[in-house]
DNA sequence: AGCGGAGTTGTGGATGACCACAATATGGCC
DNA sequence: GGCCATATTGTGGTCATCCACAACTCCGCT
């Protein structure tokens, strides 16, 4: 969806009335959603942007909207705003991994500074998470075997090492040496290695 | 020094006293300061651990000694514990890297367990920063020449042209390669390439 | 002037990577 | 049975890497 929107997430409709105004006189799309259910079923894997949630809520609270989208995987920055929050639950909710929290009453200019953050790091992941997927995909298109050579090559082993090991003649680990460069788009061991980096170096 | 050591830095005599006494129950080796400078002016580079400060003490605050800390390019994680906080407060010192932020009173085994996770935590960190330094150590050993010629082989190239590239012949290039693998400690592209993606893989 | 490190280049040869082409065997799917 | 993907092996050759040995220049230091 909208690459660059806020979601914003409040059941006071004159909150959402009055941020949807202050975001469209700065320039920043936004959805607006009055429960956490609501914008829960709406939600799809691809919308970037970044999310604005009031805490206390009617039904499912804010922190519940929260842990629902990280438990689907979906890692969109998270603003938190609350008129009652306390320590405890600012701290226990950056650590989880929101992008921020903010007490009412904001200073308007302070909001959006900190959606506008938040939406160039949503930018920034999706980046990485475009080129992680790129990555991926060619990956899945490894056969087994496929993947058993590419090991051992970036483990710095010669074909001849490769074959013994795997019990199979040199030839053959060059044909499969071959494929796992083709189908990753590289053209040596070296950008191979770069590659996987990207994705699972740990 | 002690690799496993928590820091308590207060200006509460009492406070330090009854958090020694904890640490020490709980078989957490510590240290405590009665002052941010006096623990600032002893504190090295390699001081394993935590420190636990307090938001609220006389001349530098504990927010002071943690931007002074890490102004210094000191990573020790750091645990907040204040009687007089409030959320923004909070949220600034997490969002700026602080370990844990924590309101007095607090359960004493609510603290010992931030704490040790905070230890695991710098563990993990001095490991880390170990590799990173040796390579880099071996990175200092490398000529202006050399580390030029590294690049071109990160860059997946052929010594061919790299030489073009650098306007000397593959010969030179062929003995540059051979003395970068061997300052670096590795046997193959490969092997520099995960060397290299471990310390500065941007 | 002498010393040593850095950069440079060369010869000759062993080894490994890579390619085009060809071929066999196995298993799953229509 | 025919088709296709996968895995396997081979021939013959080109190109690149790697190594031991040797040598020259330039520059800074003593």
């Amino acid at each position: 969806m909208n690459p660059a929107c806020a979601h914003i997430i409040d059941d006071d409709e004159a909150i959402r009335d009055a941020l949807q105004w202050l975001f469209k006189t700065r320039d920043v799309a936004c959805t607006t959603w009055p429960s956490a259910e609501e914008f829960l079923a709406a939600v799809q894997p691809d919308w970037g942007g970044c999310a604005v949630i009031d805490i206390r809520m009617e039904g499912m609270s804010g922190l519940e909207c929260f842990d629902a989208l990280r438990a689907r995987g979906n890692l969109l920055p998270v603003v938190f705003i609350t008129g009652h929050g306390d320590v405890p639950m600012a701290v226990a909710a950056l650590k989880k991994g929101a992008f921020d929290f903010i007490e009412k009453p904001f200073n308007d200019s302070d909001l959006v500074d900190v959606v506008v953050r938040a939406l160039d790091a949503d930018a920034q992941r999706q980046l990485a998470a475009a080129t992680r997927e790129t990555v991926e995909a060619r990956l899945a298109l490894l056969t087994a075997r496929e993947r058993e050579v590419m090991e051992q090559i970036l483990a710095g082993k010669y074909n001849k090492v490769i074959a013994d090991h795997l019990n199979i003649s040199m030839r053959t680990v060059e044909a499969h040496r071959s494929k796992v460069f083709d189908k990753m788009a590289v053209r040596s061991a070296v950008e191979l290695a770069q590659l996987i980096n990207l994705v699972g170096g740990r």
